[in-house]
RNA sequence: GCCAGAGUGGCGAAAUUGGUAGACGCAGGGGAUUCAAAAUCCCCCGCCUUUGCGGGUGUGCCGGUUCGAGUCCGGCCUCUGGUACCA
């Protein structure tokens, strides 16, 4: 018998039951079937679900439950991000092993989910600290190695000096080291890099095929990647034997270069200050930065000149070699031809170094160029350049390519942007990376024999140095008898996230990374969602690593993920007051008192308990420091996961961010109490209607529930706008509640909308649904019934309403029949009393009829 | 710095292909019901002006295209994400 009232925290345990006994989400290979695999990226188990999370999660359930309303073989997985820097962090702070600490923290969040009610098939589950994961990934990174498709160089990383430890880039704050404040430096270590560069142009024509994805990403990639056409050529050095390498994409300023600038990485850099202590020092200094790209790109530019002199390939012209610290050793060769009169960067170091500034372009145009103002970087006509003036930047740039190579100093060139993965941390918390070197110094893929290379789990974090480096028990071991020592360093975390999506397919799976049967079946993923924060760098190796995986004959498939949505941050209200000391103390919304005018406007907000006035900060987004989280747990346990489901979908687009609102959640809940009741009143009543007769009303409103119908399974199917869906849900509930229930065609509507309210709403709030379908004597789960289908006959209307505009405003709306004819809109839209009125004295122009819709009187 | 987004009532938002700006919800105001309250139901709700009908104005700012611009184009401002070792 159904309660009189909604009680979420009743239904919603039962109903999880009823899933988990039946097994209800467990996802099998059914080749009948048309398949979709809907992933959410996975979490970083930190301790307790946020609101991101709930955010993300939801969005999955709700498409996975769509899609399997339509028919189709769902697979929805999760699993758990588990190794990281966190983990090393609170293992400091609390004392206990990060194997420890992120195991019951999956352990509190997996009951977090399922009190969700997502609906994941857990037989799949799967965390990257486990052995079982992680010894594919070093398997396969070995055939990498053997492939040269991995490989071991130099490169920078930041130094504390005073801990003589690496820190990652969240761990410079200012420059500085975050735990004793040093000037942190850059210090060139040998690490583990993944060839990526030689999928760039791959990486970058596939995007073409990834319909699904949003544009901004594919152009964010796009750009990371950065494809560019140029010209490599080599500048003599005056009294030396050796050249300087240089690329650049603007050969046709070549005429114009006044100096070159090298990095103070740079070979030539290195071996001038060998002499030059003013230089050294100045090398020094240079090193004193992170190697964050923000920061390199922010600092005050500044050079030194070398003392070299490189000769011009062209024209023989000699210009100074010098050092500066906005030229990047990454990219490139480390070393750039400035052209400060069509460079902004180059000219402002020529302004402060005081060096020639040689126009050698002008405007096509007739623009004003003022090179003591700016330079003037448009692509134009060369001039001062001999025997290419006159020619445009196309012509410039073959016949300047065509001289070199002439000459023997140049090549046209394709250059990327885009640089080798660097996968080796000097961290503990990461898969080791399965590498072993011998006495005499060589490395070499660790044999099959020593895989999989087990991180030690019961260790103690002094709170600097990874627990496995100068570890005699983890390093020493031996092979054949002859001593040999392991790698030391673990793999970056992305390296796990880059194929998990591939292992959910067979994660049991012992004696293969992937299972070909399974992987193939499921992949690619029909529809990936996560935060727009991964547009890059995640979703890059993702695709990077897929394809690496299709060449090593283990997947089927080019891309990993066909569609991808990302999901907008979580921001919640701020308030905090000023402490006498100038700093600001954050009180939690949950303790403030506000009061507002007659309009709602906030007045003046309090801290409840004692008073203080507070000042509000706006919607920002959740964090401790801010001291604005709202815990989903406190959410769940106040208003049930449909509440907390149905809101976090209502209050937003997915992609937008979402403000969380206390009485917006309690709207949320005023809502589902609407449906219950109405769905209480109609099954009092003697029976439940029926559709045979119907009065106007009822016929309207029943058009209503197909229009409905209609525009939820677009909104939900297609556009992924479930917040406009649910409106539209809610308008139907307003008109539903209208009829009445006396009335047996009334009955009959309200039990077809509520009917197909029901369906259109479980795969936001799948538990009081069952609770409903249940209720109307339905057999079995409302996740296996299928989504409601428009009855098109219900749909016909005769008349529409046609919008008049006088000179484009608004002046009249018409109830015109559908039928009516451009010429008849025209006449009934010049018959309107109110347009007649705007019309006297005035000539009519132009008279635009969009049938349908609107009529536009243009008078004069 | 560079790359990619966003900006609409008191608030979250809607307007899907250039065609009624503000659907739906929250907050607020008024009323009904109630001994009272909660809950529920009904009405109002961008701004200015008007007794009313109505009129004007309005989508971050400045300009443009168009019969018509929140939507397209150019130039700014502010905020957000990423920037290769946070995930």
């Amino acid at each position: 018998m159904m309660q009189e009232t909604y009680q979420p925290h009743t239904i919603e345990p039962a109903v999880q039951q009823q899933w988990e006994a039946n097994q209800v989400f467990k996802a099998v290979v059914d080749t009948n079937k048309e398949k979709f695999y809907c992933l959410s990226m996975f979490p970083y188990p930190s301790g307790r679900l946020h609101m991101g999370h709930v955010r993300n999660y939801t969005i999955g359930d709700v498409v996975s439950r769509f899609q399997r309303m339509q028919g189709k073989n769902v697979m929805q997985p999760m699993g758990w991000d588990a190794f990281g820097l966190p983990a090393e962090n609170a293992a400091i702070k609390h004392k206990v092993a990060p194997a420890k600490w992120t195991k019951e923290n999956i352990a509190y969040m997996k009951g977090q989910l399922k009190s969700l009610g997502f609906g994941y098939d857990w037989d799949r589950e799967i965390a990257t600290c486990d052995p079982e994961y992680y010894r594919w990934e070093q398997w396969f990174f070995t055939t990498l190695i053997d492939k040269g498709l991995a490989y071991k160089k130099v490169s920078a990383v930041n130094w504390c000096p005073n801990d003589q430890t690496v820190l990652a880039n969240e761990q410079v704050i200012d420059g500085c080291c975050w735990r004793c404040d040093s000037v942190v430096e850059r210090k060139e270590i040998p690490q583990w890099f993944i060839r990526i560069t030689a999928y760039a142009e791959e990486l970058l024509n596939d995007l073409d095929q990834l319909e699904g994805w949003p544009d901004q990403v594919k152009a964010m990639q796009r750009n990371w990647i950065g494809k560019s056409r140029g010209v490599q050529m080599r500048f003599g050095l005056k009294d030396r034997s050796d050249e300087l390498e240089i690329y650049t994409t603007r050969p046709d300023t070549l005429m114009g270069v006044s100096y070159v600038a090298v990095a103070a990485g740079h070979a030539l850099a290195k071996e001038a200050a060998e002499t030059n202590l003013e230089l050294a020092a100045f090398l020094d200094e240079c090193k004193k930065s992170g190697t964050a790209e923000a920061d390199l790109a922010t600092v005050e530019k500044k050079g030194m000149t070398t003392g070299f002199t490189a000769i011009h390939p062209i024209s023989g012209a000699e210009v100074p070699v010098w050092v500066a610290n906005f030229v990047l050793m990454e990219y490139g060769t480390g070393a750039v031809m400035a052209v400060p009169a069509h460079d902004q960067r180059d000219w402002e170091f020529a302004k402060k170094y005081d060096l020639a500034i040689n126009q050698v372009i002008t405007g096509t145009n007739g623009e004003d160029i003022d090179l003591a103002v700016a330079a003037f970087t448009e692509k134009g006509v060369l001039v001062n350049s001999a025997e290419f003036d006159g020619l445009a930047f196309e012509q410039a740039f073959d016949a300047i390519a065509a001289k070199l190579v002439g000459l023997g100093r140049g090549e046209v060139k394709t250059n990327y942007r885009l640089r080798d993965w660097g996968v080796s941390r000097q961290r503990y918390w990461g898969s080791p990376i399965p590498v072993i070197r011998n006495a005499a110094g060589e490395t070499m893929p660790a044999p099959a024999s020593l895989q999989p290379v087990i991180l030690p789990t019961d260790v103690v974090m002094d709170g600097i140095n990874s627990p496995i480096k100068n570890n005699p028990e983890f390093e020493n071991i031996e092979l054949d008898g002859e001593p040999v020592f392991r790698e030391t360093d673990t793999f970056d975390t992305f390296m796990e996230s880059s194929w998990y999506y591939a292992r959910y397919c067979s994660p049991r799976c012992d004696d293969a990374m992937l299972d070909p049967k399974e992987a193939n079946y499921w992949l690619p993923v029909d529809q990936y969602i996560g935060g727009i924060e991964h547009a890059i760098l995640h979703l890059l190796y993702a695709r990077f690593f897929h394809k690496l995986l299709r060449d090593a004959g283990l997947v089927e498939s080019d891309e990993p993920f066909k569609s991808l949505l990302c999901q907008g941050m979580v921001l919640a209200e701020a308030f905090y007051y000023t402490t006498e000391n100038g700093a600001k103390e954050w009180v939690n919304a949950a303790e403030v008192t506000v009061e507002r005018d007659e309009k709602g406007r906030l007045l003046t907000a309090r801290r409840t308990s004692d008073d203080t006035e507070v000042k509000y900060s706006g919607m920002i987004k959740m964090s401790k420091s801010k001291n604005n989280g709202v815990d989903p747990q406190e959410a769940i346990e106040l208003y049930g996961a449909d509440t907390v489901r149905l809101y976090t979908m209502f209050a937003a687009p997915p992609e937008q961010t979402l403000e969380w609102s206390d009485s917006g959640v309690q709207g949320s809940q005023k809502f589902l109490q609407r449906v219950w009741r109405l769905s209480y009143e109609l099954l009092q009543q003697a029976d439940i209607g029926n559709l045979t007769t119907l009065s106007k009303d009822e016929q309207d409103v029943r058009r209503k529930v197909h229009e409905t119908i209609q525009k939820v399974s677009d909104d939900i199917g297609r556009r992924y706008n479930f917040n406009t869906g649910i409106a539209a849900i809610m308008e139907l509930m307003n008109a539903l509640q209208k009829l009445d229930l006396t009335s047996i065609g009334g009955r009959g509507v309200v039990s077809e909308g509520l009917n197909a309210i029901i369906r259109m709403l479980s795969p936001m709030a799948p538990h009081i649904t069952q609770a409903l379908w249940v209720a109307f004597g339905n057999d079995g789960l409302v996740i296996d019934a299928s989504w409601p289908v428009v009855d098109e006959s219900a749909l016909v209307r005769d008349s529409i309403t046609l919008v008049v505009q006088v000179n484009g405003k608004l002046r009249a709306k018409l109830e015109v029949p559908v039928s009516a004819g451009k010429d008849e809109l025209e006449a009934l839209a010049m018959a309107d009393e109110a347009v007649q009125k705007q019309l006297e004295g005035k000539t009519v122009r132009k008279v635009i009829v969009v049938p349908g819709k609107l009529v536009n009187i243009v008078v004069g």
